[in-house]
DNA sequence: TCATCCTATCTTGTATACACAGTAGTTGAC
DNA sequence: GTCAACTACTGTGTATACAAGATAGGATGA
């Protein structure tokens, strides 16, 4: 541990960005956020450079910072991208996984069962991210397993909102069950077909992504 | 442009990075380095953020910003990944391409073949990116075409060494004519599998590529 | 009344200063 | 002679100060 201050501004102000507490399009202004978290602007700066290295920022010189705005191709293309990713963790794991492996999987996917069957969507939503950091790490790639759990992480906001879509929580469950089925019986294709139509933002899925998109942004009530 | 100085030195040393300049493991001292480029060490740190995110230099608090030495494993994974990106712009792009992309693609090709025919490594290099860069393109993924140029980049060095291998300018050059075949002809799933092939590190390339590494790091001569 | 220009203020970008931790070198003791 | 501890020095981490550019608001002219 022993991290310093401008590891947890930049872990503080991503998880503001990710949980929408700043907009998109939202201006950082670095005065405000360092009264803000009691530290000077060079702390704050070296976070905000941080962020714009991976892409959740904007750095405009002379302009300041702001949170970056994908829209919905953008987000879209993301899905995309993360469900070739994740199809790729899936077959390598169908490969390589281990007895822990196998243990970690099926307990991950036991308590998404649990979370699902309590109609917990908040629940729900924590396990299903533990079940896909499972299948990561049996890919024994770590390398692929860092590019997942970024990617993952940045498309957090947008799979939360899906969640709430009806029914959803059921599929996916449904969907996880064949993935790990796939995986532990080795077979590669399966595991990656199944994996990129899990992801995959396709048919009304696609629509129910926009529409949930203009939701994002809200009535400015919250921000306090 | 009106760039920073910040962003010039990322680029500076992101490219001495890459060059090996600085070799893995190094230690990047910022005062020295803010003395050489003329500038104090706010900047520099700023610069040296930016590429601990991408993962190009590790800061460890207290202790200062290392050169990250992947290993050759994680070389190895880093190819595998690119393989499975690379292949699906290709996909993508056998979809989507324009005649724009049509001609530039041709182009493209048509100049790695000039290069390759004088024999010319350094140039074949060089249109050999721009080469992959134009299939990035012709994806229409903005996302997609970030991730494969980043990726790209950071293969850089290693992509230069295994060009020197004997024949491959030769296999490469043969590879992409039927790459540019397979995706002007729509074929989505041909230019997926001949792209995974052209980049992966297979049989023979991999253990080239073991020993180029243990070449990269040259005998302590060059350090000043 | 509207548009343009000028000025004042606010914010970013860079430099510098200071505090603290880590490292290395030296000295003393066993 | 070797190991450990203490001290001095080097270098990072954060704060603050200063300079320069951008924006907004007001004033003046058409």
């Amino acid at each position: 541990m022993a991290e310093n201050t401008f590891h947890k501004l930049r872990d503080e102000i991503e998880n503001g960005i990710l949980k929408g507490e700043f907009e998109p399009g939202e201006r950082l202004d670095e005065v405000q956020l360092a009264t803000h978290f009691g530290v000077s602007r060079t702390p704050i700066r070296e976070a905000l450079m941080q962020l714009s290295a991976i892409g959740l920022v904007e750095i405009r010189p002379r302009r300041g910072a702001v949170v970056v705005d994908p829209g919905p191709e953008r987000v879209f293309e993301m899905f995309e991208v993360m469900a070739e990713l994740e199809g790729m963790a899936g077959a390598l794991a169908a490969r390589r996984h281990t007895n822990q492996d196998r243990s970690a999987l099926l307990a991950a996917h036991k308590k998404c069962e649990s979370a699902a069957t309590s109609q917990d969507p908040d629940s729900y939503y924590y396990e299903n991210e533990a079940f896909h950091l499972a299948i990561y790490a049996a890919s024994h790639s770590g390398f692929l397993e860092e590019q997942c759990a970024a990617l993952h992480r940045r498309l957090r906001p947008y799979r939360r909102l899906q969640l709430h879509v009806h029914n959803r929580m059921k599929t996916s469950l449904k969907e996880h069950g064949e993935i790990v089925e796939a995986i532990l019986a080795g077979d590669a294709e399966a595991a990656r077909s199944l994996l990129r139509i899990h992801i995959a933002v396709q048919g009304d899925r696609f629509s129910d992504l926009v529409s949930n998109l203009g939701k994002r942004t809200r009535p400015k009530s919250t921000t306090a």
